[in-house]
RNA sequence: GGUCUCGUGGCCGAGUGGCUAGGCAGCGGUCUGCAAAACCGUGUACAGCGGUUCGAAUCCGCUCGAGACCUCCA
């Protein structure tokens, strides 16, 4: 199987070039990948774990292709400007004020509910999660390095990066397509907006108001960096000038990523990055589901069934491997159906995994296209990270483990050893999928479950089917399902 | 309004110019004391209308519909 794990074959799709590119690292078998990370002042919603499922999939694939990957995701937790009524006011400091505690406070509470909800999805801890707030001198330094190039302009207290001119001389628009012009004619207008130049200037540096509780002091006056600062100065920090992939969701395209590349630009004279990614987002009932629009269900109530709209409660497991059977840079709808459908498809696969290692080789078996699969798994996720086709692929695999079960099928030594890899490289370890519920507790109700499986074994033997089904039905009711096959009898929690 | 994306069978969701995606649900069967699971079989899908082509769901044009971005957002 491994003859088909191969680090240069990877095509990743550049939102930079709307094409899909053949993959190479600035560093042989090195790569550096920063993600956006949250703004911790909300629980996390489906919309968080789509992104972080994805790049998780994509951190994973790189290590297990044998990339040492060292991926930096940023929390944003200095608040960035609020634009209905709330007059500027910031974020976090709002949430703050809100609920009579310190930013921090909402910072750290929201920060921490963020990594729960990521460990429970298994997404994976980026090697270094930087705060913004803990990066305040990094930014401040880019914001004099862009001033001195000339490219940005101090205004009552902020700074604002010069756009017009700097699209004079690169292309301001190359990431999200948009033209100067249009942007000319298409701004709305914001409050505080006359300190600008021009209306498409973005702050990189932002005057706080007296009532702006989260200050630093800057050679500016008390201010806040602009929204897009932290990730190009942490970017750069940590991966340095130019780096291989830069992702995040596509609603981030513009402005944010696109001001990011000029920003960068400016201050270190080179593209910061090689390859854009952008996840897709989750939509409920065709329209996109976000914080503002009201419309997210957190993951703290899809995993609880604590939703109106949810039928039932679905596992963290379920979520991701929901969100793995579409391709990322695709919508995915939300639906009750769906998410039950995954549930199964899911289920059916675990189920597979276990079979499988109880699976004896035949003598003299002959091939049965395991390795069809094998690389059919590899070409999948080669071609820009393919899960929903990963997914199809393993699917065909355990058409062959419960066919071999059942003997209507017979696999060799080499076969089952290579199905034992494929699940575990490609469902585990790239997937991420884990089964679930395996408590501490696991050996006691074996235990327990083998003495009553064997009382009902006699009980069917002597043909007294009464007592059997007594003993299933009140198993049934805990959510045991009991199945009796040739081998004996086993069971699994519904 | 500008830019862009998408429209696949009951539901979700892949897809290459000609060869069965896959999952869930349904139907028929095998197995089972009855079930469950599994296995076998089963579906005239590609928004509409034109065009290119020997051949298009796949390329081009138009129409209709949906969505995203242009403002904080994953």
């Amino acid at each position: 199987m491994n003859k088909y794990r191969n680090p240069a074959d990877v095509v990743v799709y550049n939102s930079l070039s709307r094409k899909k590119e053949k993959f190479v690292s600035i560093h042989p078998m090195h790569i550096g990948m920063y993600v956006c990370g949250p703004t911790v002042y909300g629980d996390p919603h489906l919309g968080h774990a789509r992104a972080y499922i994805t790049f998780d999939l994509v951190f994973r694939y790189f290590r297990h292709l044998g990339y040492q990957v060292r991926y930096v995701r940023n929390i944003t937790d200095v608040g960035h400007l609020e634009n209905d009524a709330d007059e500027g006011e910031d974020k976090i400091a709002q949430k703050a004020r809100l609920e009579q505690i310190e930013p921090m406070e909402v910072v750290q509470h929201y920060t921490v509910g963020f990594h729960k909800n990521m460990d429970q999805l298994n997404v994976l801890r980026p090697s270094i999660e930087p705060h913004a707030s803990g990066h305040l001198i990094e930014q401040i330094e880019m914001v004099k390095k862009i001033l001195s190039a000339g490219y940005a302009y101090e205004s009552d207290g902020s700074v604002y990066f010069d756009v017009e001119k700097y699209n004079q001389n690169h292309p301001y628009g190359i990431l999200s397509g948009r033209k100067i012009e249009e942007l000319i004619s298409n701004t709305r207008a914001l409050t505080g907006q006359g300190q600008k130049r021009n209306s498409f200037d973005f702050a990189i540096w932002k005057k706080a108001e007296p009532s702006h509780i989260m200050r630093w002091p800057s050679p500016w006056g008390d201010g806040f960096p602009g929204w897009h600062m932290e990730c190009s100065a942490m970017g750069c920090k940590y991966l340095g000038e130019q780096f291989d992939i830069h992702g995040g969701g596509m609603d981030l395209l513009f402005p944010h990523h696109e001001s990011e590349i000029a920003q960068s630009t400016i201050a270190n004279n080179k593209s910061p990055v090689r390859y854009w990614m952008h996840n897709n987002m989750i939509t409920l009932n065709g329209q996109k589901m976000g914080k503002s629009l009201g419309n997210a269900m957190s993951l703290n109530d899809v995993f609880a069934g604590n939703h109106p709209l949810l039928a039932q409660a679905y596992s963290p497991m379920t979520i991701r491997f929901f969100m793995l059977q579409a391709h990322y840079r695709s919508t995915l709808d939300f639906s009750n159906e769906a998410l039950q459908a995954a549930e199964k498809g899911l289920k059916k696969l675990l189920v597979a995994s276990l079979t499988l290692q109880k699976l004896k080789p035949s003598q003299g078996a002959v091939d049965q296209g395991v390795d069809t699969i094998a690389k059919a798994c590899y070409d999948a996720m080669n071609d820009d990270f393919s899960s929903p086709v990963v997914i199809a692929s393993l699917f065909e695999a355990v058409k062959l483990v419960n066919a071999a079960n059942d003997g209507h099928l017979h696999l060799n030594a080499g076969e089952l050893e290579q199905l034992q890899q494929l699940f575990n490289a490609f469902l585990f370890d790239i997937l991420g999928m884990q089964a679930e519920d395996a408590g501490s507790d696991q050996q006691l109700v074996d235990g327990l479950m083998q003495t009553i499986i064997g009382l009902r074994q006699e009980a069917r033997a002597r043909k007294d089917f009464a007592t059997s089904d007594v003993i299933r039905d009140s198993l049934s009711k805990l959510n045991i399902v009991l199945k009796d096959g040739k081998e004996g009898t086993s069971w699994e929690v519904k």
